[in-house]
Formats: structure tokens, C-alpha cells, sequence
DNA sequence: ATTAGCACTCACCTTGCAAGAGTGCTAACA
DNA sequence: TGTTAGCACTCTTGCAAGGTGAGTGCTAAT
């Protein structure tokens, strides 16, 4: 069996008008809502015919057409029309986006809540990791007694502090030497490649400072570590609670399994983590891994500095969403912050 | 009317027996599982006195006993056992709690990670507020052509950077007299007072780098002020799903609006800010100001670094909560977040 | 003062019934 | 051959009726 146009009309029917009451659509509906110039006869038989094709399905005998997954797919693939957004509409995120560049976090988190306000669905932003840019300077400053102020600089432009032991014996004119040793040699390496090679030399121009060093390499390791609140928590999650809204969260227990889902911050970078692919993915009900989101689409873009893919931003609903909607502010979105950060981090960095 | 012992050994029975089961509880099963050796009848009796004393109500005719607000206060505050931690609790508890020390933000949000794991309630931290310290040390490194990191420290031991613009035509000598300036002048001063008095001095030594000193306060002050993760997100929330899991919350609208308030995060700051008391707070169902809290209660306790106070510990759940447990839990654990503060802030600063 | 007994109330569950929505099939029609 | 009208059928939904059980309040006896 094939899909020829008038099929076509009547899934694209079905599904928007299903996307817009959530209620099962019967065959009068559309002749009615729809002008296909048939009647619900007809359109009977065509549904037939799509639901043979697993495009639709009953929830019961007697109810209206419900699209399958397969039936979103085929929608977006092939039938849906696509949203643009005026200028105006494109103004107004770009002002509300950019009012506040204070601090790349700030923007891409903003950005979530953003995407969560304007399509009523849940928003989820994988932040970049700021952990695997090399090392560019360090600088030690005075702090209180045996300890000193170490400052970092990555060669991202991320600066970090971290307070270390000194002990009581080091003089600043020692700390200046190591700082001048690190910097010599650490322009553009990571940590680990750091310790290997480095210890010699330096114990052997500062041999009694061995336990401070220590601390200072340990610290460094750190820095480099995956860490709480860093890679396990990349995932900023907005608009959760649009999803109780949704008439298809009007059960506890579905409400309860999604959420628990949404406290596993793992999962969440899985899901938002393409690697295959650069650009916007659509995942719809079972095609996702994890069951818990068996009624949910997700739909994701990445978004890039300099062209590197450092995050992406993402939508997350019941599979009856807004799709065009959806798809086009989830793309604008991640273009805009791929244009704001490639800016500042042109500004920042030169 | 007056409380006899009999009418308190009921009232108890029907507390205690409610938190348990969630069900109404009636004249029969008082009388078979708590052994007060009268009839039910007897009980009966004694019901419709502490009724009339508003401590019980019924839902509905032909149920059974329901304590109200009043009913829990006098259970709190005259029946209740009290719940004492056995050595090895308190031990596991302990470990559990120091096995992170790291960063004073972990230990505190872990300690309310672990307050909901262990009450299978939600937990509320209110976090200490880290901007009210004065400024003691200003450093300033250099970054990039035109930029230049800036170094905060404050009187409380927190460090901070900044990067901030000085313009391709100031030296790094020029940086130094201004690190200075604010040196001199700045112990323990905050950034309000020092734009007042300050601004003279500098212009005139350094009269050209006027854009340059602007960035600089601009960004003294900010740091002063009420910021976006800071001050406005100081309450750390855990176990939020467990409300899921009480039988009060299975109507997904009641779900709504107390998700709804989570969200608020000043709401929920006013909430664990008992300004007027210093220890621990118990608040039962309608005593609390707002009505989205109606049918829950909260159990808080300060924690403190030196005898000062910093923040407070929470947990909330419906006004049927085990309450000795809560209570003991919320102590312990605002007593263990006291010794291991004031330890760690002892050693960091000596 | 306590308790046994009894009538009463009310939520809850089941059952039955009617209405309504929607379908599939068949036969007629263009 | 594709389309349509008609009709029987199915299944959900809502509602009302009746039975059940838990629990009460009251009264009278102990």
C-alpha cells in the first residue's frame, strides 16, 4: 500500500488536530475541521488503510485515531509546514537572550528558561565542560600564613583559585621561582602530562618543598577531574513543571517516573549527547532508549564556539507537542548562542 | 473541658496511628491496637470530648478520627516521644556527612541530600549567604592586551576573580598604585563606602583611567549585590520526590502548586529564616503563611559557624509526618553542620 | 463511670442502563 | 472503480440505584 496525497492530508489532520486536543480524532471531525472535500466515509477508509500501515492507532474500538510514533515520524519527516519566526518574534528573544552576557553560564542557562517559557514544554541545556581546556598560567599570590592564593589561567580563558599549603618555610621569592617553572613549561598541557615530566626538575631547584608541591599538583589534578557540579551536572533542566499541564501527566505515577528520570543527571547528558550527528535530532516515544520517556519526544540541537560543538540545547514533551514550534525555537535558540558565545569568546580570548 | 491523662493517651493513639496509616482512625482499632483497657464505646465518648476541643475532626460522618493542626501542636509539644539516635546512627551518619569536605557548599547541600534520604521527606538548606563579608585584598594579574584579572579577598577568607578591562594604555605599574590605593584604604571596608570616599583620591592620581576604574567598582559592587545563585538561590531542595509518595499529594493539582512554590526560592528562604528564634522551628499545617503549605509541615534548626548564625536546616512534608523522627534528625544534623563548620572554618583561617 | 446494643449516616463499590461517539461493513450510486 | 449513505455494532462515559461496611451517637443497663 502506498501513501498518496489524500493520505497524506488526512494523517497530517489527525495529527495536528490531535496535537491541539489531545482527544482521539474521529473521521467527522475531520471532514468537518479539514476541508478534504470527502466524506467521513471515505476518510474511514483511508484511516483504515493508515492505521494498517502503523501510522495511527485506536486506544479502543470505539474511539477516534490516535498517531503512532511512526506516525509522528512520517509527520515530521515528511508533512509538517514550517514555522518561521518574523523578525519581530526573532527580535524579542535576541533582546530577552542577550540582556544578560555577564557570565557564559548565565547566558546558556538562560537561555533554557528561556526555551521552557516560550514553547511550554520542558528545556534541557547541556552546558559546556570547562574541564578539558589545557593550562596556560598560574600565579601565586599571598594569603595568610603558610597559605597562598594559587590562580589559574586556562588557555580557554577560564581563570580559577584555589587556596594551597605553602607551609611556614616558603618565601614568596621560592614561590616565584615555581611559578616561573610552571609557566616556562606548562604552556598548553594538562595536568597529568605535567607531573610526569616536571617533578624532576623541580625538586630538584626546590627539594625541600616537596609536601607543598604535592598539594599544588594534587590541586591541579582536580582541576582537571571530572567533579559534582561540574560534569555530573551538566544538564540545566527548566519549565519542569509545564510538564504537569500536559493532560498526559495527569497520573501520579508517570509524573514520578519522568521526574525521577529528571534527577538523573547521567541520563539526561545521554540523551542530549549526539555525537553522531551536528545539528537538530528528533528522538519520538519508543524510539528513546529509556522507557520512562516512551511518551515523550525530545528534540535537540547543538550549539558550538568557533565551530566546536560544546553543548546543545534541547526540548523535551509528550510526544503530542508542537513539533514546528518546537523544532524552530530549539534551532533559532541554538544558533543565537552559538553566535553569542563565538562573539565573546572572540572578545575574550582575541 | 479538661485534658485528663486518658483523653491524652487517646490522643496520641490516634496521632500516632494516623501517621502511620494515613487512614482515619476509629473508636475500634484504638481500642484493639493500643491496650488503654476500655471499649471502644468508652473511646467513643472521649472522641466526641476532644473533638469539641478541636484536636480531632472527622472528614466525614462515618469515618474515623483525623487529628487537626491543634491535634498535631499538642501531640508536638506535650505527647510526643522522644525519638534519641543509638551510637551507631549517629556514627553512620557522621561518616556519611564528613566523607565530602571538600567545599563548605557540598558538605552543606550533601547534609540536605542526606536529611531527605534518611526522613524520606523533602529537605530544605538555606545556605549560607557568602556576599556579606567586607573587602580585605585587591590584586590584579595580568590577562590579555586590555584586560586584567582581579583578585578579591574577602574578610571571610572567600576568593574571587574578575576579569576586568583597563584599556591597551595602562602599565602594569600603573595596576599596582591602584592595587595599592585600595589597599591602604580598603580593610574592611565594602564596596558602597568605598565609591564614596575613594573616588577623589584615585582620580587624581590616576586621572585618565577614569572607563577603567569605573569597570572596576561596577564590578566591586556587583559583587556586593544581591545576584542570580547567590542570594536569591540560597535554599538547596532535596527529596522533592518524596512528596510524591504520600497519599496526600495524588491529586496531580495539589502536586502543581506546591511544585510551583519550590520554585520560588524566596518563598522558601522566608520560610527557613526564623529571624526571631534561635533553634528549632516547627510549623504545622495552617500556621504556616502560606496556603499552598496548608497540609504540610515544617521542622527547621539553624546551623552556625562561632556561635553565628549562617543558615538553617529543613525538612517538609505532610502535616502527617513522624514527627519525633524529623525533629531528631533536623537537630542532629544541624548540630553535626555547627562542630564540622566551625572546625573547618577554625582551621581555614585560624 | 463504663459499656453493650442499636439505629443511623455516609463513603464506596458494584451493577445496570442509556447516551454518545466512532467504527466497519454493505449496498447503492456516479 | 471510487465514493457515499445507512446501519448495526462496540466501547467508553456518566449517572442512578442498591448493597455493604465502617464508624458514629445515643440510650439504657451495669
Amino acid at each position: 500500500m502506498q501513501m498518496d496525497e489524500r493520505k497524506q492530508k488526512i494523517l497530517k489532520a489527525i495529527v495536528q488536530d490531535y496535537i491541539a486536543t489531545a482527544e482521539p480524532v474521529g473521521s467527522r471531525t475531520i471532514s468537518k475541521k479539514f476541508e478534504l472535500g470527502v466524506s467521513p466515509a471515505t476518510i474511514r477508509n483511508e484511516m483504515a488503510d493508515l492505521e494498517e500501515l502503523g501510522l495511527i492507532e485506536q486506544p479502543h474500538t470505539s474511539a477516534g485515531r490516535v498517531p503512532s510514533d511512526l506516525g509522528y515520524r512520517y509527520y515530521v519527516d515528511c508533512l509538517m509546514d514550517p514555522l518561521v519566526l518574523s523578525e519581530k518574534e526573532k527580535k524579542i528573544i535576541n533582546q530577552e537572550i542577550t540582556k544578560r552576557l555577564d557570565e557564559v553560564q548565565e547566558v546558556i542557562e538562560y537561555t533554557g528558561k528561556l526555551v521552557s517559557q516560550v514553547t511550554n514544554l520542558t528545556s534541557l541545556v547541556l552546558k559546556p565542560k570547562n574541564r578539558e581546556s589545557a593550562l596556560n598560567k598560574i600565579y601565586f599570590l599571598p594569603y595568610d600564613t603558610g597559605k597562598a592564593i594559587m590562580v589559574t589561567v586556562k588557555d580557554n580563558g577560564t581563570v580559577e583559585n584555589n587556596i594551597v599549603d605553602i607551609g611556614n618555610d616558603t618565601s614568596p621569592e621560592e614561590l616565584q621561582i615555581l611559578a616561573n617553572i610552571f609557566n616556562d613549561r606548562l604552556s598548553g598541557s594538562k595536568a597529568q602530562d605535567l607531573k610526569k615530566g616536571l617533578l624532576n626538575e623541580i625538586y630538584s631547584e626546590l627539594s625541600k618543598k616537596r609536601r607543598m608541591l604535592d598539594g599544588v599538583l594534587g590541586i591541579l589534578e582536580r582541576m582537571f577531574e571530572p567533579k559534582d557540579g561540574e560534569n555530573t551536572e551538566r544538564v540545566y533542566l527548566g519549565g519542569t513543571l509545564n510538564m504537569l499541564n500536559q493532560p498526559e501527566f495527569k497520573d501520579i505515577d508517570k509524573v514520578k517516573s519522568l521526574f525521577s528520570l529528571f534527577e538523573e543527571n547521567r541520563k539526561l547528558q545521554e540523551l542530549l549527547n549526539p555525537d553522531d550527528y551536528q545539528g537538530l535530532n528528533i528522538t519520538i516515544g519508543s524510539e528513546n532508549p529509556d522507557l520512562a520517556f516512551k511518551d515523550c519526544s525530545i528534540i535537540s540541537a547543538t550549539y558550538h564556539i568557533n565551530g566546536k560543538q560544546i553543548g546543545s540545547v534541547g526540548v523535551l514533551g509528550p510526544t503530542r507537542m508542537d513539533y514546528s514550534k518546537a523544532i524552530t525555537i530549539v534551532d533559532y535558540m541554538t544558533k543565537s548562542l552559538t553566535e553569542i558565545l563565538t562573539n565573546k569568546y572572540r572578545r575574550q580570548q582575541t
